[in-house]
Parts: C-alpha cells; sequence; structure tokens
DNA sequence: CAGAATCCAAAAAGATACTG
DNA sequence: CAGTATCTTTTTGGATTCTG
C-alpha cells in the first residue's frame, strides 16, 4: 500500500496486492495459520527481511492479522482476516488465468 | 515481464500485469483499439516514457498488438488480443473488489 | 524463533528536452 | 503524432550481521 488516490478499483486493488510477494503470501495463508517461519517455508525464495516487510504492509491494509503468543521462544501466528479472505477470492480468477498460461509466460523472451 | 519461474499460475499473472501502470493500460484499451494519445488521455498521470515502456512489454507478453498504419503524421493504434482479453477477464474480479473497498484502502495510514 | 539493523545493488518510475 | 534520449529520484530487493 503506497498511494492513496487511486484511478479505478483495479489500481487500487494491484497497489495493495501487487509487487513480488504479498500475492504469494496471501495464497499460503489460505488454508489456516501460519507461523514466521512456516510462512517462508510456502513462499520459496523469499528472505527473512522481504517477508516482514511483506507481513507489515498486509497487516496495516487489514489482510492479516498477527498473533503473539508472547511464549519464550517466540511464537507468532500470522493469518488471513475476512479482508483479506475476500481479496484472495478475487485473485482465484488471476490465479487460474496464470496457472493455464504459464507454460507460454515463461517462454517470452526477455525484455 | 521480468522472471521465469514461477511457483505458481498467481505469481506468474502477478508478474505481467503489475506494476503501477500495465493493468489501467489493458483496462483503457477494452473498448476498442486506441491511438498512444488516446491511450495517454485514458490513462491520467502517465508519462510518454512510461506508456511507451509498459506498451511494449504487454506487446512482447502477447497481451496488446501494436498497428502502425504508416502515415504522415503518424498513426498507431493499440488493441488488445484475446490472451490480453482472457487477462482482463481474470482481472475483472479484482477490479470489483478494488471498487467496493476504494474508501478504505485510500484512508489507510501510511507505512 | 522471530525478528531488527545496516549497507548495497538493481529495478521502476519521474522530469525534462528533443526528434522523424 | 508518436515516440527517443538523458538524467535523476524513488522503490524494491538482497546479503549479512546481530538480538530479545
Amino acid at each position: 500500500m503506497k498511494r492513496r488516490n487511486y484511478t479505478c478499483g483495479l489500481d487500487a486493488a494491484v497497489d495493495v496486492m501487487g509487487g513480488k510477494w504479498k500475492a504469494l503470501i496471501l495464497w499460503a495463508l489460505q488454508d489456516g495459520p501460519l507461523r514466521f517461519a512456516e510462512v517462508r517455508r510456502e513462499v520459496p525464495g523469499i528472505s527473512e527481511r522481504m517477508l516482514i516487510l511483506s507481513l507489515r504492509e498486509l497487516g496495516s491494509a487489514g489482510l492479516v492479522h498477527r498473533e503473539d503468543y508472547r511464549e519464550v521462544p517466540p511464537k507468532v501466528e500470522y493469518s488471513l482476516t475476512g479482508f483479506g479472505r475476500s481479496l484472495l477470492a478475487a485473485m482465484v480468477p488471476l490465479g487460474e488465468w496464470g496457472e493455464q498460461n504459464m507454460a507460454e509466460l515463461e517462454g517470452l523472451p526477455r525484455t
């Protein structure tokens, strides 16, 4: 979430879930709460830094809830909020489109 | 389109239509071909530079077709391909989600 | 375990001026 | 009209080290 004045709903939606990681994190959380390290395993290639930054953005957008169990050793769980679930539902067709066309997209020449 | 090895369809889809402008350009082209200057008017705030860069990326991804009429003064039309149309269709739910939640998203504190 | 801090590189975007 | 060419700024991502 970076901007404020959106020209349309699509603009706003892409702003909130765009970028390299956020959609994948939402996707990873769809089957229930995950701990920090678990999310990391579900999103291959992400660094701790990008994970925490992305989780915080998703949190302040109201899409993800952070539950700190205040234990030692630390235990923190991340889960989708209702708002996050509604966004995830809206992303499903996009995911299916990508699934069906991945081969084509991966075969493109580099720009 | 920047990467190659996608972890899932959503990853691929966001890569191809993500960023600040590309979704808006696809959206602008939905009602038929537009000339360069017309696209620019339909996408408020975009610079000529970002417009041509984005159009080229969309073109090399096979989503947008560029038709040069080779006239003087120049006339070039951009239009969605069938592939582009299929992506646009998959983005509709996301646009509706954003439309319904724009007020909420715009009211968020800056991160 | 779940981060924070710092530094750095790369990519995306913006501003301005110019051209066939 | 439909772009190019430069330059600069901003944003994003990565690597490494450190901590409660």
